[in-house]
DNA sequence: GCATTATTCTAATAATCGTTGGAATATTCG
DNA sequence: CGAATATTCCAACGATTATTAGAATAATGC
């Protein structure tokens, strides 16, 4: 009956989810899964962190009802427990670029031209690559694209593209897109493009961003 | 040039937004701010925590930008640095009811019914409010609604209904809204109004999840 | 059933965080 | 200028948290 301390209860149970997000490797962590399903393995490897770290992150995660674990044979893969979740992270990242002057040096330096989407160069890059006159990239693992990429998107994973080079029209524009605006897979795709003579740009959404933006993937 | 350190410090700024919002108080905080501009005084007396405390949450609030303080003579005023602050602030306890089991639990025994909104509902009440078929009141303090309210809203602060009840036409449905669906004052004006005879009901939207749901709001 | 591999659990340490009390700062009012 | 008020800074305590190492569990393949 004491209102002090049922708000206290509330406010509290939120706070759960915070403390979830509050650390840098979780939030990796999360990124990662957005992508996907993945093996406590893989996702340790991704991170670059000791296996034993980023179980016991996960568990974290899950006790915060954030992501859901499933065995599958020999090992445990996990997976975010929701869209809301990867919509989250999404909308995390942007307060923190909108108002975060450290992170916004740091990008810029990073990638050095920042190539933020709004709704209308989205559905604009759309029409583009259904008419085909561009040709849109996902340089993700294969494994990521099977889960979800952008409609139109065909797959072309980095360490692939050079082999692969030829499958791509010389006389087009090419768009990359990788994880997201961190993931550093698509500024390379471009600079690998670049060298061999084709005319490449990337973009910082990933699926994502796309999604929170409320636009439709395409599967398979 | 190594790519595992830059990674490391993207991630770990987004993770100070994460820290910010990683306390309970400091939730509460972001809540009451959500309703506009206030002071360490008032912000300390309705969290019911000391005022240093609050001052010390601010601190971090503020390091994360996630406010702004500015002096107004002997008082300093904080207020949220951006919409979407409180947007934030609605997506992380969005997850949370989504997901945390215990919170769902915990606010169907303090709310007995669930009076979430969706996009319909938002648009018809606002109808209806429009032809005067309901008289939606603002039950928050007077300076919060100022400071923007719901489109057809008029102001109605809890402390002042019992004067005021007269104002209100005995004929019609009244809705009644407040700071969000963990403010208690619309579930009390509720019973107060029903007491008298009114046929009353709440609904959980404050201005932020009204905002959040892009919808837009007035001001004066 | 035994060795192997993937993953989690336990324990321990150092670092960080929330909270409280007391002192210090800044502004207004007389 | 001096008193009063609002707010922050500093120090200290106990409670969490991240991280690492080592032991334990669970499923697979021979």
């Amino acid at each position: 009956m004491n209102k002090r301390h049922t708000k206290d209860l509330l406010y509290e149970e939120v706070a759960r989810i915070g403390k979830a997000v509050s650390s840098p490797k979780r939030l990796e962590l999360l990124e990662l899964l957005a992508q996907g399903e993945k093996t406590v393995d893989a996702l340790a490897a991704e991170a670059g962190i000791d296996i034993k770290l980023a179980s016991a992150h996960l568990k974290v995660l899950k006790a915060a009802r954030l992501v859901e674990a499933q065995r599958d044979g020999r090992f445990i893969a996990y997976r975010l427990s929701g869209e809301d979740v990867s919509a989250l992270w999404v909308k995390l990242r942007t307060v923190a670029e909108e108002h975060l002057v450290e992170l916004k040096v740091a990008m810029e330096q990073i990638f050095a031209a920042p190539e933020k989407l709004d709704a209308e160069t989205r559905r604009s890059l759309m029409d583009k690559a259904r008419r085909g006159d561009v040709v849109v990239i996902d340089v993700r693992p294969s494994a990521e694209y099977a889960n979800g990429h952008l409609p139109f998107a065909r797959s072309m994973p980095l360490n692939e593209i050079r082999q692969r080079i030829k499958e791509l029209p010389a006389d087009k524009d090419i768009v990359a897109y990788c994880r997201g605006p961190f993931c550093m897979m698509s500024a390379e795709a471009v600079a690998l493009l670049k060298e061999h003579g084709y005319r490449a740009q990337k973009i910082a959404d990933g699926t994502a961003e796309w999604q929170a933006a409320g636009l439709p993937l395409a599967e398979s």
